[in-house]
DNA sequence: ATCAGGAAATGAACATTGTTCAAGAACTAT
DNA sequence: ATAGTTCTTGAACAATGTTCATTTCCTGAT
């Protein structure tokens, strides 16, 4: 009884992700993948075209489980209970904090791979899954009262989530002990806490004439 | 007539960097340098280690030029003659983002490179650049007369500009059309309004009691 | 049960890379 | 000039991604 291309597939992209996850993208080897799955290195072309497909596999599944078992259910905290945009925001923040603490080989992996298709065909699914993510920060921002239209908090949106995007990544420089563990929570505090009050206050119409070259 | 070991150090770093710049890391290679600096192969590795040594030396060098002719200028703007504190948060955003327009390969490959030193040793020279640039924020910030000790303003400085850099590296997929670049500056400056609104208005002390597991 | 035809698996072979190192070349001090 | 030191070279090795002719396996018709 051998397994099913499908079944294979699956088996491959769990080896290919523990592998990510111990020794980041140059330890996604061929023939590693192979013997571990029991196959010969050709099988392993005949499933995915290259290690490149392997790889955005892998970066897909993560980011589906981010998406659909993180963030989407923190957003309708406790049952709708909750409607303090802040508490929100930071609760989802925390279940992104948590996503990347449990894949600290992989999801570097994903920001560098993502970072690297630049000659690629196209809107990837990537994008598709980013939007997702922003619409639902969007949609939690529009149960505060700011006076925001549409596209004015769909940019508010996808500015909050870069910035909290950007401080786990640069404090997680594979650095892992609790110290830094602790000092990326207090930035994300800070961070969430400051624009929530900015927003109340207007901050989002503030403008400077100063622009980039 | 020869060059100097340090002129040919010089000469591979350039190669090295070009090489970085149109093609990623991976792009950057024993064979292509040796053969473009019109030295051997073992040459090279005469002058550096392994290529590691020739990419981490040619991440100092951008770093030192992000460091020492762009952010550090802007911070003091206009001698001195501007005291707003979002307008020289906004300038220094702004050499940022300039800066890494202006390296679009070798930008990326710098964070992708950092991210990878897990194993290495103890606090590198790395480091050290960053607190300067957390410094040079936190003594904007200082200008601005918020209720801040310097423990939490060296906070706020830090959470600030790793925001920036999120909405700057999350933007930057190198998808470098216009539309992404003006972009990348709404949300900049909307980070930067709101920001400087929240601490204006006490955010920073606005705490919540959700945590991270 | 047999066999033809196609689909899938195989792993040897190739190309490209990082890295090493024994041999030679060049230079320096006496 | 000569001995010793240092630098340079490029051939050689190992590890890797990828290909493809060959083999193996399965399926369905007879």
């Amino acid at each position: 009884m051998a397994l099913d291309k499908e079944e294979m597939s699956e088996k491959v992209l769990a080896i290919a992700e523990a592998l990510l996850n111990e020794g980041g993208a140059e330890n996604l080897k061929a023939r590693t993948i192979a013997e571990q799955a029991g196959i010969s290195v050709g099988s392993v072309y005949n499933l995915f075209a290259d290690l490149d497909e392997v790889h955005r596999a892998v970066n897909m599944r993560l980011l589906d489980r981010l998406g659909a078992t993180g963030l989407a259910a923190m957003a309708d905290l406790e049952g709708q209970g909750v409607t303090d945009v802040q508490h929100r925001i930071l609760a989802m923040a925390a279940a992104y904090v948590r996503f990347v603490e449990a894949h600290p080989g992989s999801w570097p992996a994903v920001l560098a791979f993502n970072r690297r298709r630049a000659t690629r065909p196209g809107p990837d699914a990537y994008d598709a899954l980013l939007d997702e993510l922003f619409e639902i920060v969007a949609g939690v921002l529009k149960a505060g009262d700011f006076g925001l239209d549409d596209k004015r908090r769909a940019l508010a949106a996808r500015t909050l989530w870069s910035s909290v995007h950007g401080i786990v990544t640069s404090g997680y420089v594979a650095n892992s002990d609790s110290r830094q563990a602790e000092e990326i929570w207090h930035q994300v505090e800070l961070l969430v806490g400051v624009f929530v009050k900015g927003l109340e206050h207007g901050g989002a119409f503030a403008h400077a004439e100063t622009k980039p070259a």
